[in-house]
DNA sequence: CTAGGTTGTTGATCCAGATCAACCGAGAGG
DNA sequence: CCTCTCGGTTGATCTGGATCAACAACCTAG
């Protein structure tokens, strides 16, 4: 496989110290040398396709998968033939960290528009972390990170109202979308009104009204898939409760 | 500190060689050598009382905790002086994941009873990390089975219904007990209705409902923090989303 | 081009669970 | 002993958002 030291024009051009998302990535923090070696047990397949699957649920864990362009989405099955979309992941996040503990994955990650990946091996990326203090230490990290995240999205469900659900997450993607050197004012959704609905656990329906209230207050435009947000404070203050008329929810 | 080889016989007792809760602790899995060294960097302090903090959220993040007696809960200040409960911690369970990432706590962590605790520096857990492997591992699949139960936990505020909610509380308590050697069906609660509801995003009325109607329907036995659980398989069907009525909450 | 399917929007109605309001029993302190 | 407070229970009412029901806009295949 990695036999070849003059590897491929493709190869190099791809290689993670020439990738524009290193800083946000895995190798962020890392020594040049250190990338490089880690760079050695980088898989990076074609792109996949609106619909294709990375791993589905019960799936064997093999490796760790990061988003280099394009998005998916992951979700777990629920008993009904439901799903609970648990996640929607933007180039540099990581996915499958969840399947560390018991070997196979918890859930299903199928892509939601064109999109490639880097395919990280967990066998090796674990001897790597025993000689590399640094790169242990970022996965360390990144797995605290992503607990955290979690932990805002149980805050999100168990105390936050429908208006300032959405709110969160129109901000959350629009501060990805601007770390990553895209517009944070103005991008297009690659998921679905449903699939947002499920995410924040709300009705199609309340997500459809919420945006055409949203736009009616002047907070945004929105067309189908295209959103800009029109102001990024009164976002802001909507997440942070300040209705009309002010119901919060349960509060103590 | 530990230049006494001698140590105390005080501190022999608590070695986590002959600690009870080994198998399901930190040390599991890990050779007996290894589990010395573990041992050595882990601090046994005097038990905290009903009320007391671990620590606070903001707090820097010093180390790790694992509860070895008692109980403890970890929730998150919300905006209004509110807070969302975000865990009952049991023996043997670890406290402080989320924090790795930003250096400070993500979170507080407050004694529910008479509770001791042994606390873990983190930089040190790195180092030995470092040069186990297995240990090593072991963090990753700690770290990783938070974020499983994270998930576990969105689904159950994204998808279930309030009775579904508290059958799966009382069933994840139930299985922990049990795996401590306690009774999976008779019990003692150290949190109360208002921790019981706040966790699990519902209002204390509702959980002492709740309560009642599960008595009412012969799956359970309470009187105040007294639990008693006449049928597993009944509460279970509960949660499986077996109500009388039927009424499923956003299927799809 | 049209037909059929999928996704999004809008309106009307309903209900699970929140909120409001008493009340009760158990400790704690005096 | 009594009183006070706090946690828990129970009842009555209200409401945010789910559900039901059209319909509109778009997408794809033929």
């Amino acid at each position: 496989m990695t036999e070849h030291k003059v590897v491929s024009l493709e190869n190099i051009k791809v290689a993670c110290k020439n990738c524009s998302l290193s800083s946000l990535c895995l190798p962020m923090a890392l020594a040049p040398e250190d990338v490089e070696r880690l760079d050695e047990i980088v898989k990076r397949n074609r792109p996949l396709h609106r619909g294709d699957h990375l791993f589905r649920e019960s799936d064997p864990f093999k490796a760790l998968y990061i988003v280099k362009t394009g998005s998916v989405k992951t979700y777990a099955p629920v008993q009904d033939g439901g799903e609970q979309v648990l996640g929607f992941h933007l180039p540099g996040e990581i996915i499958g960290l969840d399947a560390i503990q018991k070997g196979e994955h918890g859930c299903s990650a199928r892509v939601l528009e064109t999109t490639a990946v880097c395919e990280i091996p967990f066998e090796q990326l674990e001897e790597l972390s025993s000689s590399i203090a640094s790169l242990q230490h970022q996965m360390f990290k990144l797995l605290s990170k992503e607990i955290g995240q979690d932990t805002e999205m149980l805050l999100l469900l168990g105390k936050r109202n429908a208006e300032e659900r959405l709110a969160a997450f129109l901000l959350s993607l629009s501060d990805r979308f601007g770390r990553r050197g895209f517009s944070p004012r103005d991008f297009y959704l690659s998921m679905s009104r449903h699939e947002i609905g499920n995410y924040l656990g709300l009705a199609v329906e309340t997500v459809s009204r919420l945006f055409t209230r949203f736009q009616d207050e002047g907070l945004l435009q929105v067309e189908r898939k295209h959103i800009q947000l029109k102001d990024l404070d009164g976002l802001r203050a909507v997440l942070a409760g300040a209705t009309s008329g002010n119901h919060r929810r349960q509060i103590r």
